[in-house]
Parts: C-alpha cells; structure tokens; sequence
DNA sequence: TTTATATATCGAGATATTTCGATTTATGGA
DNA sequence: TCCATAAATCGAAATATCTCGATATATAAA
C-alpha cells in the first residue's frame, strides 16, 4: 500500500472516473466475439468512453495500476484491466486509520 | 464535499501529518499561559513541528480548511487550528461510496 | 501612537502533472 | 514475410503545485 502513489492516482477526475465505470462492464461496449469469457475492459473502450486520447489513457492505466487498483492482463493484442478489489479495500482500510481519530 | 479539492490537500505528505497531528495535542509544545482552554494549535506550533516556511504552512492551513478537514478560529493575533472530525468522517464515507464496488 | 508578534497574502523560481501527437513495440492475420 | 491493429513509450508544450522570502495585515502591548 504505497499511499503516495494511491492519491496521486486517485488526484484526478477522469481517473477516478475510470476505477467507477470499471465497476461494472456493462459501462463499456460488449466485447468482441473473441473476447467473450475473458475478465476487464480493453484500453481502446476506456479511450473511448473518457474521450481522452489512446497516450493519456494508457498513461492513466499505468498510475492506476502502479497505484494498486487496477490489474492488467494481456490476451494477444489486447491489454485488460480490471479492478483490484482487494487493494482497493485495503487502500480504503488505510485511509481510513491515517485519518480516523482513534 | 468538495472531492476534488479534499483529494488534492490530501495529495501531500506533509499536509496529511499535519492532520495527524491533530489528532493529539501533545504533538506540539503545550500551550502558552494565555491560551489554556483554548482549544487547537496555532500556526507557529505547526510550522515548527513541519520544519517548513510560516507561508508555507499558512498556506498548507488554508487548503486544509477549504477541504473541510480543519476549523479556524482566531483569537487575538494567533489563528488556531483543529480537525473537523464530522467533514473528515464525511469524506471518508464519500471515497468508501465512491471508490467500493456496491 | 509606535512597536512587536502572529498570520495571511504576494510574486516567483523550481518541479511535477496533464495531455497530446508521433513513434515504437507486440501480436495476429493475410 | 508484410501489413494491420492495440497498446506502450517518448518528447514536448501548457498548466498546476510546491515552497520560499518579502510584504501586508491584524492584534496586542508599551
């Protein structure tokens, strides 16, 4: 839990944008015939649904995954990312005893 | 709940102690005679215990109290400052809204 | 009223982030 | 092998943040 790199990741609205729509696959268009079965969304949908350029969103993913809350798998051509449940939670979990008094 | 502005006065580390601090009065020197039942901690007891420039820290304040996260209440010429537990509570509940699935 | 102290504001240089288009790399298909 | 497509990386301009010292403002004390 790098705690520095999880704000900066999260100090930016499409960003964070990105990690919601991401909670649900349905935000992006249904995947290609090929890619039925597998898990996470292709840069090329979170591209088009930010409506940020192809460099800047595969920029956002980086931090997002340096940052921990996202995971990334590559099936041929395709980089897919998905969220990281679980480091989100803990992410969550230390936010939450660095600023909770207590 | 201004997420963007909260988000990003947290997006500093020494901005996210300063709040730690808070937590606890003991963190600074104790108060001066004048101040007993006075409740917070002045600007120079901060900057002291940060180890950056008076402006600095005015300014950290500032951006710290825009984002709800710290009161100010002034008395004669010091500015005392203290956490606002209800917005960071808020706050807290806004990220865990915002970034859980569900 | 002058002086001293605490804080806020201003202006600026250094550094970091944002975002892009262009290029490179990886992969799959003809 | 050559071409097409997806994603990553590079280089750069615009903008924002960081942090300071200097100055201004507010208050209290002499």
């Amino acid at each position: 839990m790098d705690m520095e790199k999880s704000i900066a990741a999260l100090n930016n609205p499409a960003r964070r944008k990105i990690l919601e729509w991401l909670k649900d696959r349905s935000n992006f268009p249904p995947a290609l015939p090929e890619h039925t079965g597998l898990d996470g969304v292709c840069v090329g949908y979170i591209q088009e649904k930010a409506g940020l350029s192809q460099s800047t969103i595969s920029n956002y993913m980086g931090l997002l995954k340096q940052a921990g809350f996202v995971k990334a798998e590559r099936h041929g051509q395709w980089t897919f990312y998905r969220r990281d449940e679980k480091n989100i939670q803990a992410f969550l979990q230390a936010v939450q005893s660095e600023l909770l008094k207590d």
